[in-house]
RNA sequence: CGGGACGUGGCGCAGCCCGGUAGCGCACUGCAAUGGGGUUGCAGGGGUCGCCGGUUCGAAUCCGGCCGUCCCGACCA
């Protein structure tokens, strides 16, 4: 592997940076596929720990797991006009099988209402069948012109929540239970708090009614769609001939919503907390919390044994640990390597430790904290460290939320304004605005930045925007303007 | 698909202008020492120079075509 000792600094180029600490933490890596990666063991790590805790959320919501095909008859995906229109451009689509050309083609799922609500008709008879609160695991895939480790993937890994309801109110209902959990996920595992709100209709999902989103801010001022939830109304339930007969004996079509977060959670993780070191992964989500290193020389007999005795008392107290024992790489190599995979804590233990009953602690929550060691008696030490993630981990969702708000602008008044603000480092610009996509058309153009979200009303200026930043007519929304992933 | 750049061991590059036995750094293997912030020394292994064709006694180098990748735009979880 390449090993240029530094990493391009995080201010001096980002997606230089990026590239480097994806690599270089050895999360991802290009495959020979056009446009897809390869998810190593670390990176993966990390996804799998998103994934049980979302699976646990969902299920303790009453949801559960299913599975369906990859392969998705295009006759399905062409049924739902704004659907098609939107997933066309970027469609992969098999044509062959058994050595001949098929009578229909498929396409590889972009995403996968048409075949669940298809199946979805077939199951629902009666209101009784309602509602039906479905989750999938999957890959799945869009053709993207141009790629990003994690950020944009012609394949990505992700869960597709497809439920169907009775009524209006429970689908909108379920969007917004959904909303929430995404919400507590990025905030309270990831230490990456979202403005949450609706899209503009011009940036909704194809093919549904209204699409909530979450979008975090990255270190660049970027803005992050991290996850999507949509009410689908009965677009597709029309379709897909979803219909049930309710109480009132009347025939009815059920109502939808689809939602999803992907493996780009992992890439907004690594722009959310990284640093000139490389990672720094939030101890909920961090596949070895501690690494335990070993100072070795000559009789390492008494050190690897206190070694294994410390981490196996870490793991008791509920710690995940790693024991980096090799012997061919100095101890520097070792610190910086876990350093640029981002672990939260390193204990050292050397024969001089040993003599005095202690261990040294190092903390990856800054560049110099994991070169400040700290030593403390073992058995304080080991007692702490459980109480220490926590805190680390209430520390980054802190200054993330710091730098969020740091970088956001409200009470902008005009173009010139939003243009001035951007050039001055702003995130998130807030402003009023008249509904009209034209205005999100000129903005674009002349800022590159898109109407992120109509913001919740948490999120919301104290003083609401009374006109709109065009200068034409009066505001019917407060909005988040910023350039975006 | 429009604009720009680049394809040489695993990674990063030099060599090309001016044709003559393919080089450097990192990584890798072995041995020894070292070991509390990227450790030394010695000895090694590994490359059809993107592909096809042309010119030439001879092509990484010159010429033509093709393919691929990356960056900037339009799309996107």
């Amino acid at each position: 592997m390449a090993e240029d000792k530094k990493l391009t600094k995080r201010d001096e180029d980002f997606a230089a940076w990026y590239n480097e600490v994806v690599q270089r933490a050895e999360l991802a890596d290009y495959s020979p596929v056009r446009g897809s990666m390869v998810i190593r063991p670390w990176g993966y790590g990390i996804w799998e720990r998103m994934q049980r805790a979302l699976d646990e959320m969902f299920k303790e919501t009453g949801h559960e797991n299913a599975y369906f095909p990859l392969l998705i008859p295009m006759s399905y995906i062409e049924k739902e006009k704004d659907h098609i229109e939107g997933f066309a451009p970027e469609l992969a689509v098999v044509t062959q099988g058994g050595g001949k050309e098929l009578d229909e083609p498929y396409a590889i799922r972009p995403t996968s209402e048409t075949i669940i609500y298809a199946m979805y008709a077939k199951w629902v008879q009666s209101y009784r069948d309602l509602p039906i609160l479905l989750n999938q695991w999957a890959n799945v895939m869009r053709w993207e012109m141009r790629t990003r480790l994690f950020l944009r993937t012609a394949e990505f890994l992700w869960q597709e929540g497809h439920t169907a309801h009775a009524s209006a109110e429970e689908a909108k209902e379920e969007t917004l239970l959904i909303l929430g959990i995404y919400r507590r996920f990025m905030e309270d595992w990831m230490g990456m708090p979202p403005l949450t709100g609706l899209k503009s209709e011009s940036e909704k999902f194809a093919g549904a009614e209204r699409t909530y989103t979450l979008e975090a801010l990255m270190q660049d001022n970027k803005a992050l769609q991290a996850g999507t939830s949509h009410f689908l109304g009965q677009n597709f339930a029309r379709q897909f001939d979803l219909k049930f007969q309710s109480e009132e004996g009347q025939e009815e079509y059920a109502w939808n919503t689809s939602w999803g977060v992907s493996t780009r959670l992992v890439g907004g993780l690594v722009m959310t907390h990284g640093d000139d070191d490389g990672l720094v992964l939030p101890p909920r989500l961090a596949p070895v919390q501690a690494v335990v290193v070993p100072i070795l020389r000559g009789d390492d007999g008494p050190v690897l044994e206190k070694t294994d005795e410390v981490a196996s008392r870490l793991r008791g107290a509920g710690v995940r640990v790693k024991i980096d024992a090799r012997d061919h790489l100095s101890p520097g190599a070792k610190y910086y390597e876990w350093e640029r995979k981002g672990v939260p804590y390193r204990v050292e233990i050397g024969p001089r430790d040993l003599e005095k009953g202690q261990v040294a602690l190092a903390r990856r929550l800054t560049p110099e904290g994991a070169k400040r060691k700290e030593f403390l008696p073992e058995g304080q030490a080991i007692a702490e460290l459980p109480d220490r993630l926590e805190a680390f981990q209430v520390e980054l969702k802190g200054s993330a939320l710091a730098r969020r708000e740091a970088h956001t602008v409200r009470g902008v008044e005009s173009i010139d304004e939003l243009e001035e603000a951007l050039a001055g480092g702003a995130g998130f610009v807030f402003t009023g605005w008249n509904g009209d996509p034209s205005v999100e058309d000129e903005i674009k153009d002349r800022t590159k930045a898109t109407l992120r979200v109509l913001p919740g009303e948490e999120f919301r200026s104290a003083e609401t925007p009374t006109r709109c930043v065009s200068g034409e007519g009066a505001s019917t929304a407060e909005v988040a303007w910023a350039r975006a992933y």
